[in-house]
DNA sequence: TGGATTACGAAAACTGTTTTCATTTTCGGC
DNA sequence: GCCGAAAATGAAAACAGTTTTCGTAATCCA
């Protein structure tokens, strides 16, 4: 009967799931849980999107301003460690890191104009990748596919894409 | 008769004809010709594969040694604004630069074991890629799609995937 | 060939990230 | 609860790749 509140509910359990995945790890590995860590981590898994250590740096700080960057750096290390996020680059020239979805693995449309950043999957893209690495014979452990363009339709990108100052394709 | 020269002859035909396009596109831009962007781009088109920057100063020294890193950085983004030769990363560090082969566009296939990129396209990837753009609305400037194993091929590579100290996947 | 314009090269600056190091915190054993 | 070894923190320095600065030199058109 309440919908929003029951995806936020679920949105909330799956953050604690992961805060407790990434606490299993962290003893598994013989290290130390710290309020620094557990800060960064639960601040982390409720952003959302592609976040950067600077976007997370200035999140965390709002918790405890005497976090560090060295900090921020090592805990997203961890977390990446942990499996329990991925690091990601766009060739903007900072790492963006983003925790798992329900969706195992996925990738980018990005848009140049307004810069967001669309998810997607398709198992026959997955399909014909692996065929043509078979073909070639090789194994593929991971791959990146991006796709930079316009998301044609946000109002802000039509129109500049209408006034020509992006088709250039100038990073 | 002499298949094996006359590939040589080619290539060196080719190169000969991206020296002149650059010195096209350096004239319409009213820029001037220099000894040294004369000596970066011969010895860069005659390489193949996908150089460094320390790799081409490295070559470049050989012909002068005077010259620098500054004039190599400026000498491959002229390179890349004109067209004839586009920047890689492969998630190394560092930039690599290839000048385009007769296949105009490509993707990559890398071996972590011994480093070895394959190059390869496909049209129904192309395709395929399109269409999901499509669907989403979104118009594609460009992408970038590699991929991340072990040729299965190599010895080297074999090996160490059989001793397991690659399938971690970690960078 | 003069002279405005462009390029060069060494070194400094920059950016994002990693490391160092002195200090503080954690946590299992007492 | 305290001890002490082990690990973590944070400020600052170091690092790596790249870009910029700035004084000097080369280019090239009138
Ligand atoms: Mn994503
Ligand atoms: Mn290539
Ligand atoms: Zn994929
Ligand atoms: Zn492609």
């Amino acid at each position: 009967m309440a919908p929003v509140k029951k995806f936020r509910e679920l949105d909330e359990n799956l953050v604690r799931q992961k805060e407790a995945a990434f606490a299993d790890f962290i003893q598994k590995k013989g290290l130390k849980t710290t309020r620094q860590r557990n800060t960064i981590i639960s601040t982390f898994f409720r952003l959302r999107g592609h976040i950067s250590v600077e976007e997370l740096l200035n999140q965390v700080k709002q918790v405890n301003p005497r976090i560090g960057y060295a900090t921020v750096y090592r805990t997203l290390h961890l977390l990446v460690e942990s499996g329990l996020v991925e690091e990601r680059r766009f060739g903007d020239g900072l790492a963006r890191y983003e925790g798992h979805s329900d969706v195992e693995h996925h990738d980018h449309m990005i848009c140049l104009e307004c810069g967001e950043i669309f998810e997607f999957f398709n198992p026959r893209l997955e399909a014909l990748q692996e065929s043509l690495a078979e073909e070639n014979n090789f194994q593929i452990f991971r791959h990146r596919l991006e796709l930079y363009g316009a998301c044609k339709d946000k109002d802000a990108c039509q129109k500049r894409k209408a006034r020509g100052n992006a088709a250039a394709g100038a990073e």
